[in-house]
DNA sequence: GTCTATAACTTGATAGAC
DNA sequence: GTCTATCAAGTTATAGAC
């Protein structure tokens, strides 16, 4: 709070002119990332895209918010462990819409399994390996630049979806 | 350092009849690690095995690695920033044997690429990927037993190298 | 809205008796 | 080696003057 204050030139009390509490901030950051991602991957989904390429939309979507977001991103995360555990801007609250997010990009492997365009490998595996290969753009600046945008899209898509395609 | 005390039956102040410092216990863990994987890969380079190979003998050693020590990867992976940055197992310490494991398995990606086993694409991004491929293990508890090794070594093994070869 | 002052609490670590 | 007692410094947050 003090470095933050700093920041904006204020003492640290004015801040609480503004805000509410530390968590809020916190919490306000997590919950506007999670419903970027949310309401990305919805869409992808409500597309009559194949199966392939919704993945390679929800790589460029994943790549867009880390770009356009690179402050909020180490919060949401690394930081959204210290959410309140209850609440409804709460830790519980938050793993909720993480798991629904998670779900829909379960079933969109689901679904190019039973189609036979991705491989058989255990849903849960690919999700992660999908979700840990896109979290490293905010702490990596070499990358970190709109111009560079192109290329993590193209060489991340060709990485993953070699690697699940059947 | 109070829940470490609760922990083991002591009082706080009766660790320090064992250790000097928090950062002391910090910086054993990380450093620890950091010499696991070091020679982990060490030895895999001093191999005769072909490059892709190499690159399954290197997932095999991280799941291993993760696997057998689940508590100190937490540590390892996410608290390291804690370090302090000057001294003999400081931080910049630290990111120097980091940089080194990196540059190691730079070489067998390069030399996979030189050799057409590897897709032309950007080094630094496919180091990125495999290293954010390989961190996940231990939040995930689900896969975390021993019996569920094999599991992860193979189909990581299929998702990464087929994600990479040519 | 911003400030000074301070409350209320947590942290890593030490002193000294046993 | 372990304990009780305590410290010094740091944290988020509030009270109340201006």
């Amino acid at each position: 709070m003090r470095e933050l204050a700093e920041c904006v030139g204020l003492k640290v009390s004015s801040l609480y002119s503004h805000i509410g509490s530390k968590q809020e901030l916190l919490a306000k950051i997590c919950f506007d990332s999670a419903y970027l991602f949310l309401s990305g991957i919805e869409s992808i989904q409500a597309s009559e895209m194949d199966v392939l390429s919704q993945l390679e939309a929800l790589i460029s979507l994943h790549v867009d918010i880390a770009v356009e977001n690179p402050a909020t991103m180490t919060v949401f995360n690394d930081e959204w462990k210290h959410l309140d555990k209850n609440g409804e801007n709460g830790l519980d609250a938050f793993l909720t819409l993480r798991k629904s997010y998670e779900h829909k990009l379960s079933l969109i492997f689901e679904k190019g399994k039973s189609q036979g365009l991705i491989k058989a490998l255990d849903t849960e595996i690919i999700l992660i390996t999908f979700l840990s290969s896109m979290k490293w753009f905010h702490s990596h600046p070499k990358f970190f630049a709109p111009k560079n945008k192109t290329l993590i899209k193209q060489q991340l898509s060709v990485i993953l979806l070699d690697g699940v395609r059947t």
